[in-house]
DNA sequence: GTCTATAATCAGATAGAC
DNA sequence: GTCTATCTGATTATAGAC
């Protein structure tokens, strides 16, 4: 069959069009992870990316789109690393945390290396921060198809890993699954990573080895593990 | 002497002057904590202490200006309720948290006890949150001297507990105290509660007590402790 | 699809009467 | 000090040529 020239053309045009816009999407993700929504002006993005206001709006229909777009990217990349970790590879399977023991490969250890990655790409200034509290983009975001749909799936497997944690005694099984979903994700905008990387005493390794002890193992010191 | 008059005079109308100006940061701290700083706008502080938007820049230069009064009122009730702390009152003597056998008279229980506070006064809509990326507030907070001030000696009072919970063995003492001072502080902005406020799953007093164990227990299960 | 130029809107701030 | 009415600037969004 020869219907796969028009195809290829066609494929051709969409990638343009899609390098286009991921490199908009990716110059977005850097400015909201810089200044957050509000503070982005729709200029700053068309000066960033090179091109005219204008052209945005071909691509894009208001800057919640913008945001949005930027937001479902994050979700999709976060969405693949939980997928990575679920992967049974070499590398997951035998690891295990430094000074823990717990196999990278556990629920637990997947929950764990989730944090660290979140916590890596905040300190890397690529995680766009949502403002908690902006309507008119939340209410883009929830009309999204494929950010609700990437939240979703992000959701299911972490909430997944966090019940078997708990089965397992990992997680403190008195918790709601979803108290903890909702504090592993506040990682993502935790406002402590900033002011710890703006104090300029820690390197980025040791803010997340902070940020990643108070998340799981609180504030209030331990007693010594129960060996495992 | 009868210098009493004039003073008395200047008094109640300073007075008046204050308990306008009062109303006005109420007001302020209120949409604060609702909308946070960007989109809350002057017309809507405006309307809702009810004077024209004219008035108000008689009283306050600037928005930022309108918005660092109510973040000083805030610091200062902070600090008042710290202060409070400290002052060895019957109940903070004797009394012990619910569950542990941290005394509220001890630097552990005070800082729970701070948490604690700032948790309900958050959920109560009276705290009013920063954005931890806007600059022009920032700038004027940061040139604020009332601020300032109230902002260290706050630090420096919880600065002073975490050290001594350090040393009884209550704070987990490989965290710098920095680190634990603001992993305390982000309580206040902490999308955590917001989140589960908005699930509409669990009573206030369970988000706060939810909240307060990730906070200090983490997320991790816990050998049992040993009795203290 | 990209551009320049411009419209439209909104919000912070002010003028001037009372 | 408070008001109404207005200014000003910034920002989102669009018109229309190419």
């Amino acid at each position: 069959m020869n219907t796969a020239a028009p195809p290829v053309k066609k494929t051709f045009k969409t990638q343009m069009l899609e390098a286009r816009e991921q490199a908009i999407t990716s110059s977005v993700n850097r400015l909201l992870s810089e200044k957050g929504f509000d503070a982005m002006t729709v200029d700053e993005v068309a000066a960033e990316v090179g091109i005219a206001k204008a052209s945005l709006y071909k691509h894009f229909s208001s800057k919640e789109a913008l945001a949005c777009a930027a937001m479902v990217q994050a979700m999709q990349k976060a969405e693949a690393f939980l997928d990575g970790l679920n992967q049974p590879t070499e590398r997951n399977e035998q690891g295990s945390l430094a000074s823990t023991g717990i196999a990278v490969s556990s629920p637990m250890g997947k929950l764990m290396a989730s944090t660290r990655w979140t916590l890596q790409l905040k300190l890397a200034g690529q995680m766009p921060t949502l403002p908690s509290q902006n309507s008119s983009l939340r209410a883009t975001l929830m009309a999204s198809r494929p950010y609700m749909d990437g939240l979703m799936k992000v959701s299911d497997i972490l909430g997944a890993w966090i019940m078997q944690a708990q089965k397992e005694g990992r997680i403190n099984a008195s918790l709601p699954p979803i108290a903890v979903l909702y504090t592993l994700f506040a990682r993502a905008c935790d406002p402590v990573v900033e002011f710890l990387k703006m104090s300029e005493l820690h390197t980025d390794e040791e803010i997340i080895e902070m940020v990643m002890t108070t998340c799981f193992a609180g504030l209030s010191a331990r007693p010594a593990e129960t060996s495992t």
